[in-house]
DNA sequence: CGAAACTTTGAGCGCATTCAACGCCAGTGG
DNA sequence: CCACTGGCGTTGAATGCGCTCAAAGTTTCG
């Protein structure tokens, strides 16, 4: 069984035989959760964190007054707490969506690779910068896109994400969220997200079924939300980052 | 004059003396920039940092219909791009909204420091940290916190972030930001974000004067926000997390 | 002083919310 | 096999928060 976070760390940095070779050895502590359980708590002293190799969690945060924010999806190959790994405090609470296949890393482990290691570094470096592309580009569609706009982002990307690790087929894939996590998501209702997704299904963008998604044409799809994936960074690996000079306050203004 | 990076940086990790001064001699190329100018572009290759020294900017992403959504505000002593100089590509645009002195650092002096001074380090992953959690907290505001709250939420925030680089006193401080990058911060039209200030300011909240926010009772404002700085990770510099282990999904559930 | 940028106010509309009820489906136990 | 239950999704009606459009007032700055 090929271990997903090494697959996903090796499209963003080149890693060798021993650099493999260590990444297994690190994630060999495996376990499996039920659906719905927290992984880590707000505020918590974790000193471990998880990497996902089955199954789908999330990050989130809960309000005073009982509502509750979604901050990321994690799916197979991504990392939790990973990189919070000299916190000695957990900034969200992460939380198990459906059973999930999880390997325990602790911190101390997560420091010795990142400091002798420099493909493996560089690696999880990587993955830091695009949790929060993916992050400020939910910031953007949550402040000023339209509700279905932004769902269709979010579909568009989600599809993306999962077609990078193979576990989407071109035309559809499963989608194991609830329409509640989705609200939470996108800082919506339930209520009317169920609308939102009915009014993508009658436009005919998508196709939604029990706990899954069909999208017939995804150019259309990606239009209709102004979905452009460069910020999920999938694109190569940068081996040779060019190093461009440029001056300041050249370029033009606001707007 | 002392220098703000430096000072932000003291307060995440511990520097020595060498430390201090290759900090000092990385920050020499000064330059003044006037209000509203780019320093990136989204999408660009930059290949240059910039630390704010004085003023403030901002991080940004436009959107297709011509909306601009506000990702972070950088007061003195943040840095942009720091973190992405192992990207060949700017994830975000950043604009200064008022004069700024700047300081320029390349990449590879970046990377040098990094690799060379294990407490700088340590001190920018805290401060990628940080910029995370803010994100974070601004989701969950823009999300699921009514508009009052969400902004009374930002100033508390904003204060707390000036306060400590000594740029507020206790009771009031110099907010130089228009109503519209408010707006833009909060997904909010510039319209609608005037009354919630009318509403702020005749609930006593907040004294609001020309680009100056004056806050008459911290405490108050703070719990009508329900704002809790944790997250800003602000509390004492980590020499040492304490290193506890924990076993997975023995918590609780979601909600 | 005049122009441009920013802020405020009013009126009307619409997107999204709440409340409530119903349909659907899977699992459970009689 | 059927009734019961709980989670999830859908639909309808009424309310309201926040938006757009428009215009006037206010600062700032050249």
């Amino acid at each position: 069984m090929p271990n997903p976070f090494i697959q996903k760390l090796a499209l963003r940095a080149h890693l060798d035989a021993q650099d493999i070779e260590a990444l297994r050895g690190a994630t060999c502590d495996v376990t499996q959760v039920d659906a719905g359980r927290d992984l880590s708590l707000d505020g918590s002293t974790p000193g471990v964190a998880y990497v996902i190799l089955e199954g789908f969690a999330c990050r989130y945060k809960l309000v005073d007054d009982g509502g509750r924010s979604i901050l990321a999806y994690l799916v197979p190959g991504d990392g939790c707490d990973l990189h919070a790994s000299l916190l000695n405090r957990a900034i969200n609470s992460v939380a198990t969506l459906t059973p999930c296949t999880i390997a325990s890393i602790s911190y101390q482990m997560i420091k010795g690779l990142a400091a002798s290691r420099p493909n493996i570094f560089r690696a999880l470096w990587w993955s830091v910068l695009v949790d929060e592309a993916v992050l400020q580009e939910w910031l953007v569609g949550i402040g000023r896109r339209s509700a279905d706009r932004q769902i269709a982002h979010l579909l568009c990307e989600l599809l993306t994400r999962l077609q990078a690790i193979g576990l989407a087929t071109e035309p559809d894939y499963r989608l194991p969220l609830t329409q509640s996590e989705l609200a939470d998501t996108a800082g919506l209702s339930n209520i009317h997200l169920s609308r939102v997704l009915a009014d993508l299904r009658k436009a005919g963008l998508i196709k939604s079924g029990r706990k899954s998604i069909s999208v017939p044409d995804i150019r259309r799809l990606q239009t209709f939300a102004g979905f452009d994936p460069g910020y999920l960074l999938l694109s190569g690996p940068n081996a040779n980052p060019t190093e461009l000079g440029a001056l300041p306050g050249t370029t033009g203004l606001i707007r």
